[in-house]
RNA sequence: GGGCCUUUAGCUCAGCUGGUUAGAGCGUGCCUCUGAUAAGGGCAAGGUCUGUGGUUCAAGUCCACAAAGGCCCA
């Protein structure tokens, strides 16, 4: 058999892995590469993906576009570098290995040493690069991989003992050696071939170098701040990571208590605070200048708060005045916490290194205590005055700031109070309420307190609610590379377009850059600070660190940079001469990410190479997030470096949500991890999902989906091929055979040029990166290829004899087939990979190779061309005129209740006249007759008694001609008689009509002409259509029918006997007088259609097959045996 | 609080610069075809195009305001 017969059923999970095994044997993706050497290159670089834990689906969505357009492009012949990226630093991972070992507090982490603690970070990253890897190859990623047991192989080595040394294979097949800890430190690398690590030397230096002219630009600082704290992680989060990853809904006490007024006997200023643990740190309080204040009197006490809160007051009152905010302004009052040391210390108190922050201010907190004003001050909840804690909120600093107040920041990194807190020392800030309470109350200050539900802060790492808190962190200034960046924005083109908007309208907001963590994994910030003066210097590279060095650097050296070791290495300070360190934090991992335009390809030290690649033609990653994370860092490293955009195209999609909307998530336990869904849907499928939705919209995701994309393109695709293979093979029909098309039909012309058209709308498509518009008219070329090609033509393959146009037809859908699978392949990997080598390359004797330079792989070949000579417009409009007037028939019989199988005398056609002229043809007409099962078609010139007219002006042309008078010509065109208007019309000359007493005269063009159907006839009106049917039965064609009737009992017999397609058969029936007899008068017909050499009208012998049935009043008995 | 987006059939969404009777898929009901067969095709029902006002001969489409939802930034 020429071809491979295609299993009835296909597991195509399974025959995607063998697809796999089989690229790995051949080493298609290398072959690949070598082909495409030298060829005009297109840079994609690779966002990198966490290394932490396995995929999900949403990952697949990214990577699908990464791996098509990488495919798309090489297939046009392009070479590429085909690197992936792992990111690998950071508290993502740092969070997954504390919980490993159960760790509670960065304390865990310190007792158990930083060297070891880095060491298991670098182990999961290896670890899930490994995963990730296995998982990418199985969506048919074709990525220069490292092989994963190497991973797995150098995590473990890593564990046993980084200093061994250790030669492995590269993907290259270059060796690597040194250490286990300096081989993990060079993955990556040009030389080495396979992903690239964040976590790599070279990675790491050349941040360095990128900080280092930060700082000589002067843009490096070190800044103080209170921010968002989770004292879990012992780390500062950014107010970016709170907006995006959200709030939860928490019930809290809340509190309500007097501030007594000083100078004012007996009156007090009533407060209100959610966070109890804040009010040791009170300095002032605020009101609105133009709020309205009440004095109440409850029992003893004067109360004063806003007008519009009295209802939070329990029990009764009385009103003694009102007074505005700003009469209030300067009272002084006494705080809750003036009992502690803290807030009798002149400037506030802090941690001891950010003292002389607050030198300037010459209070304490309790000579500060007085009312100030804002303007924030509102009355939807509280008291109208708010307490203020400068060292405990955003916006208290803020204001502390403008009003030269002490601060009072009372937490360690950990959550406990620092030594100024009397008896609150040494407590944690999770457990100190109900103290505080108690305190307050004993004190006779507390007024009420109750549960409060809010929304607060929590960190997204580890759920830990947030506090704010005081501290120091390192920035770059962006003022100065702003206008450099919206300039790099506004060069590079973003898919879709308003992506562009989105990063200015960032970059136009953006603060400066916020870029250390106070943690233990992650880039070494290359900065040494003197403790003596304050100075600091920042190193740009590992050679000038060793030329600095004054102590340390043995035990440094041979080490990544990473803590611990790269702490050991002290240098001498630029301006006092001391003795510096480095400062303890690690980098924001986006500086990680965004370095790697100019990390990976070489930046420093194979510049050739880096100019090569340098920049990137393309980029694609999730839009949410990305323009303040790594679009934002990408474009700023190489701004910063370069002063260019470090990609010419960014391309962005929106978030993968479960398919009823919800978001998905580990914890809601909707999410689908991403190797359940490749062994349920397999990865074509998947892929081909993702390439059909729109990019700049949400995606719904789910099996039900995934079974509607299996049903609408996957099987009719699988099928198609099916066809062709299982008759190509009956007819032993090879391309070699088949030669050159000796007759092709206007049906093959006809899909030919569909293919032409749809090659040319996927390669626009494909060429502007909007994946989702050409899938579209590849779905549609499948449904005509396979709803009405292959519908059409099937009796060409079922037909006995070997003609020109059987050959015609089996040529035909060959090269139909051997080019979709080009053009598909880039999209659905796997699928075309088999349909290829099916169809191409195994062909039984070689001899009849139908190409004997057909490249190996599908992946090899290159991207189909259109061929503008096989583009028939003409052809094109025909086919569609014949198809719409099928339709029209179809749908009066099923209106008529006329089913297809009984046949009927004629088709009544009224069409326009170009398309009547094409419908006229000989091989139209035989199309629509046959399809409909009508004996002539018959297209008319004298409609009128089938339709009538209704008369239309065309808007277009006539609307600005008429203007306010159009209605009064629609209205006369209306009333005209149509008969006479349409002769006059169709003959060519214009239309009088009155409008508003004037004459006015149509031109033919000017008037839209709609046959209707007159009522009471099989009749169907599409646009200028109109199909009516001869419904009249005749005994002839009744019989004709029955005959038809039998015909399909016999073929469903033969199908649930399973007897094979060719196999031929004897046929005995009995059957009502009726049916018999229009049986005998189309035995000839039933013989041929059901491949039965006898046929008797007899019981049939013991072995037979049978079947009984009634149609039509008839019954018949059926019954056959293979001959 | 500012900016952007969305709102069309039971559900998910198309609808280009204003133009004739607003479409598709899914779901539902009915019918039908068939050697793609636990598929395929057709027909039907289902719409105040979120609301109000405006511009225009003409508005799902343009403008204003409002409502609901989402995203981004404060």
């Amino acid at each position: 058999m020429p071809f491979k017969p295609v299993p009835a059923k296909v597991d195509f999970v399974a025959q995607e892995r063998d697809v796999l095994n089989w690229w790995k044997e051949t080493r298609a993706f290398q072959k690949m590469r070598e082909l495409r050497k030298g060829q005009p290159t297109w840079s994609f670089i690779d966002g990198p993906i966490t290394a932490n834990n396995p995929m999900g689906v949403h990952h697949a969505w990214g990577r699908t576009y990464k791996d098509l357009f990488g495919r798309y492009r090489t297939m046009r012949g392009h070479e590429l570098r085909y690197q992936n990226g792992f990111d690998c630093q950071g508290l993502w991972v740092e969070v997954n290995v504390e919980k490993d070992l159960g760790f509670q507090t960065k304390k865990d982490i310190e007792n158990y040493g930083l060297a070891p603690f880095v060491i298991l970070c670098k182990q999961r990253v290896l670890n899930y690069a490994a995963v990730q890897t296995e998982q990418s190859v199985r969506l048919g990623m074709w990525m220069d991989w490292d092989d994963p047991d190497t991973l797995r192989l150098l995590r473990d080595k890593l564990g046993e003992n980084p200093n061994a040394t250790i030669t492995i294979t590269a993907p290259t097949g270059a060796q690597m050696s040194g250490t286990v800890e300096q081989v993990i430190s060079q993955l990556g690398l040009p030389q080495f071939g396979g992903s690239y690590f964040t976590f790599s030397d070279k990675n790491n230096y050349d941040i360095w170098r990128m900080l280092k002219k930060c700082h000589d630009n002067g843009w490096l600082y070190k800044g103080t701040d209170v921010m968002p704290w989770c004292w879990r992680c012992g780390t500062g989060i950014s107010q970016h990571e709170i907006v995006t990853e959200g709030y939860i809904e928490k019930s809290d006490p809340s509190v309500t208590l007097r501030f007594p007024l000083l100078d004012r006997a007996g009156e007090s200023l009533l407060v209100w605070t959610t966070t109890p643990w804040t009010l040791t740190s009170n300095v002032a309080a605020a009101v609105g200048s133009d709020l309205t204040y009440v004095k109440v009197k409850q029992g003893n006490d004067v109360l004063i708060l806003s007008k519009g809160t009295t209802k939070m007051l329990k029990g009764s009152f009385a009103v003694l005045g009102e007074l505005k905010g700003a009469e209030m302004q300067g009272w002084k009052y006494a705080g809750p916490f003036d009992d502690l040391p803290a807030a009798r210390q002149t400037g506030g108190w802090a941690e001891a290194t950010m003292r002389r922050l607050f030198a300037h201010i010459k209070e304490t907190a309790i000579d500060a205590h007085r009312v100030i004003l804002w303007d924030e001050v509102g009355e939807a909840e509280g008291t109208g005055i708010v307490h203020i804690a400068p060292g405990c909120g955003e916006e208290d600093f803020a204001l502390g700031k403008e009003n030269n107040l002490p601060v009072v920041a009372p937490l360690d990194e950990n959550g406990f109070y620092g030594d100024g807190f009397g008896w609150l020392s040494g407590k944690h800030v999770s457990e100190v309420t109900d103290p505080i309470l108690d305190d307050l109350r004993k004190k006779g200050v507390l007024y009420k307190s109750e549960k409060y539900t809010h929304r607060y802060p929590e960190c997204w790492r580890c759920h830990t609610p947030l506090v704010f808190r005081l501290v120091d962190e390192w920035f770059i200034a962006m003022d100065g590379i702003r206008p450099v960046m919206m300039d790099i924005a506004n060069q590079i083109k973003w898919i879709p377009d308003f992506g562009k908007e989105r990063e200015l309208d960032w970059l136009r907001n953006m603060h400066d850059w916020m870029i250390s963590k106070k943690r233990y994994w992650g880039l070494a910030l290359p900065i040494w600070e003197c403790e003596q003066c304050g100075h600091f210097s920042v190193i740009g590279s590992q050679e000038e660190l060793e030329e600095r060095a004054v102590e340390g650097w043995e035990k440094f050296k041979g080490h990544t940079p990473h803590r611990p070791y790269i702490d050991e290495v002290k240098i001498k300070c630029d301006k006092c001469g001391g003795k510096t360190s480095r400062i303890k934090d690690v980098g924001n991992p986006w500086l990680d990410a965004g370095i790697v335009s100019l990390s990976t390809m070489g930046y420093r030290t194979q510049h050739d190479y880096w100019k090569k690649w340098f920049p990137g033609d393309f980029i694609s990653e999730s839009f949410p997030g990305q323009f303040r994370n790594w679009f934002y860092a990408l474009l700023t490293m190489a701004a910063v470096l370069e002063g260019k955009p470090a990609t010419r195209t960014i391309h962005g999609y929106e978030t993968l949500l479960a398919e009823d909307g919800s978001d998905m998530h580990k914890s809601r336990g909707n999410m689908i991890e991403f190797n359940e869904a490749a062994d349920k849907i397999g990865a074509d499928v998947m892929r081909w999902m993702y390439c059909c939705q729109r990019y700049e919209t949400d995606m719904r995701f789910g099996y039900h989906v995934a079974d509607e994309t299996r049903r609408r393109f996957f099987l009719p695709l699988w099928n198609v091929y099916n066809f062709f293979v299982t008759y190509a093979n009956l007819d032993k029909w090879t391309p070699a055979v088949g030669g050159q098309r000796s007759a092709v039909s206007d049906l093959d012309r006809w899909i030919l040029a569909r293919l032409q058209q749809v090659i040319e709308e996927v390669t626009t498509q494909m060429d502007e990166y909007i994946a989702y518009k050409a899938t579209k008219p590849v779905e549609e070329f499948l449904d005509d290829l396979s709803n009405w090609y292959v519908r059409r033509s099937r009796r060409r393959f079922w037909k006995s004899e070997a003609d020109a146009d059987k050959n015609a037809a089996y040529a035909t859908l060959y090269e139909v087939l051997v080019t979709l699978t080009k053009l598909l392949a880039p999209f659905i990997p796997f699928a075309t990979e088999v349909m290829y080598q099916n169809l191409v390359r195994s062909v039984e004797d070689p001899r009849q190779g139908i190409d004997a330079n057909a490249r190996e792989s599908v992946h090899h070949c290159d991207f189909p061309r259109a061929d503008a000579s096989k583009l028939d417009a003409a052809l094109l409009a025909e086919m569609d005129a014949a198809r719409k007037v099928v339709n029209l028939g179809h749908s009066v019989r099923a209106e008529n209740a006329l089913k297809v199988r009984q046949p009927l005398a004629r088709v009544v056609v009224v069409a326009p006249q170009r398309s009547a002229q094409r419908l006229r043809a000989a091989h139209m007409s035989a199309l629509v007759t046959d399809e409909l099962n009508v004996k002539t078609i018959q297209l008319v010139e004298k409609e009128a008694e089938l339709v009538t007219y209704k008369l239309l002006p065309d808007n277009r042309l006539l609307g600005p001609k008429f203007g306010k008078a159009f209605p009064q010509l629609r209205a006369a065109l209306n009333a005209t008689d149509p008969y006479v208007a349409v002769a006059t019309l169709r003959a060519g000359k214009n239309l009088a009509l009155d409008v508003n007493g004037e004459r006015v005269e149509l031109a033919p063009n000017e008037v839209l002409i709609t046959p209707q159907p007159k009522p009471g006839f099989a009749v169907k009106a599409d646009g200028d259509y109109v199909v009516a049917l001869d419904t009249n039965v005749t005994a002839e064609l009744k019989a004709e029918g029955l005959a038809r009737e039998f015909v399909r009992r016999v073929q469903d017999l033969r199908k649930s006997a399973e007897f094979d397609i060719a196999d031929h058969i004897r046929v005995y029936y009995t059957a009502t007088p009726t049916l018999a007899s229009a049986i005998e008068a189309h035995r000839a017909y039933i013989m041929g259609e059901t491949l039965a050499d006898e046929m008797r009208a007899s019981t049939a012998p013991a072995n037979a097959a049978t079947v009984e049935d009634a149609f039509d009043g008839e019954k018949v008995t059926v019954a056959i045996v293979k001959q």
